[in-house]
DNA sequence: GCCACTTACTGGCTTAAGCCAGTTGGTTAA
DNA sequence: TTAACCAACTGGCTTAAGCCAGTAAGTGGC
């Protein structure tokens, strides 16, 4: 079926090292050999076996520490997000979001920062759902980086009118630290459905890599929410970049061989 | 704010390059100059131009075509998917599944092609939520390439139960190549709701990417079905790959500037 | 016992040179 | 006119050598 054809150097030790790591040879966690020993080995280049090493970086196989060498990383499938649908109902039961309910029924702690939260000029998608100026700073935005056992899996932005906000809408929240956001809106006389979801998988920014720590080559979930409240108004924005690889996605799912 | 620190040569040109695909100096298609030319405008080795270009393909930025030269990607935002929560009323009201809905409602064309339906080995998730025997072929696969105005943007592969299936249920669509199986469904009985619902973000293997026409370092969502029948019983799994760069999200919403 | 320093590793990134393979368009022979 | 060919491009991938930067463990002085 397959042509089998020769494979270059690189994704030759590449393959092998692919092949070492399956079968337990390397370990989670294990040191592979320095590039030069690599090149030694498999009488190549050093340039060949580094390429090698960043394939297998890539594919979020290996870490490489700048310095030390590179580590067979840890699969870490922690969260499985969406198992339910129609959360909207799930979410009026029981006062969680999907994230917290799921995270608290698999026995994982929680933690929720609020970095920021500040008056802001609207992205233009934001200030076209809600309706609002997207010239001057019409929006409220309160960042939340989420943390279950203090891995990071997630960040979310939610944008509010300002007017709606009054300032004080997000920030009563902000030092209680449970983002339990929604339960503050309720409060507050909004009854909030999420009426449009929108989904994406891309690479993540820089800055959210850092703070999700995901290594090069794995990719973010990037879901837009729009909330509507008991007026039909659009009421707010959310924004949510999510680690892919704790999804807890059995990958082997769509492998025929 | 951001240290600015002395960029590394490759970085350098990518970033150089990057600016003049934004400001329009190199328009959708255009050609980039060779890597040789690179190196000599850059003053610098031709491993280092052809780096940077890396990172640009990378990046989704441009397309590379061996013995031809570097291309500026057409940016392709076409489906809109996941425009509506709530899609099982939509399903039942229009009978049409999200996709194509979406696509009818923007004017797409679509095709879907079925280039196979097998007996097969269930995957293990496959098996356990459909209560099947993981070891022997107790499942029927069908495998569904989905087109948009001739454009590959999605592959289904769905899993029913070889005794509900008796050989007939999924084949009997084959040659019509509608792709509608939940109206087939219908009509042999089975009212199908879709209980469960996992989505992940992943780079695509070789084949998929093959399929799907993905960039390199273009992720694609990988959704994962469970449907039940009116009794409440697993009827089948839906497991999706969908090219992630189609699906019309705005990246620019969480970028703070 | 502790801390600072040194040293020998690790990866990061580059230059320079070369051969191979796919593409493209012009030229030549039928 | 057409088809085959060929030359001059293009990227793909490698070797070899070198310098820089981060890491970690051992060694010394205190």
């Amino acid at each position: 079926m397959s042509t089998q054809r020769e494979l270059p150097p690189s994704r030759r030790i590449a393959e092998t090292l692919r092949r070492a790591i399956a079968d337990g040879t390397y370990q989670e966690g294990d040191k592979l050999p320095s590039e030069r020993v690599l090149a030694a080995t498999y009488n190549s280049a050093r340039n060949t076996a580094r390429e090698a090493i960043n394939i297998l970086a890539t594919e979020g196989l290996v870490d490489v520490r700048h310095g030390s060498g590179a580590y067979v990383r840890r699969q870490v499938r922690m969260i499985r997000l969406g198992a339910e649908r129609y959360s909207e109902r799930t979410r009026r039961e029981t006062g969680l979001s999907p994230f917290r309910a799921e995270a608290l029924k698999q026995g994982k702690t929680v933690r929720v920062d609020v970095p920021d939260i500040s008056r802001v000029i609207p992205p233009a998608i934001v200030a076209e759902r809600l309706a609002v100026d997207p010239e001057s700073k019409s929006v409220v935005q309160r960042v939340n980086h989420y943390y279950a056992d203090d891995v990071p899996v997630q960040i979310g932005i939610t944008y509010i009118p300002w007017e709606i906000a009054e300032g004080s809408v997000l920030a009563s929240e902000a030092k209680t630290g449970t983002g339990s956001i929604y339960a503050r809106f309720a409060e507050l006389g909004h009854q909030i459905t999420r009426v449009r979801e929108e989904i994406a998988a891309r690479m993540p920014r820089p800055e959210e890599a850092q703070i999700l720590r995901t290594p090069p080559g794995v990719p973010v979930l990037d879901v837009v929410h729009t909330g509507i409240d008991q007026h039909g108004k659009p009421f707010e924005v959310t924004n949510f970049i999510m680690r892919s690889d704790l999804t807890g996605l059995d990958y082997s799912m769509a492998v025929e061989d």
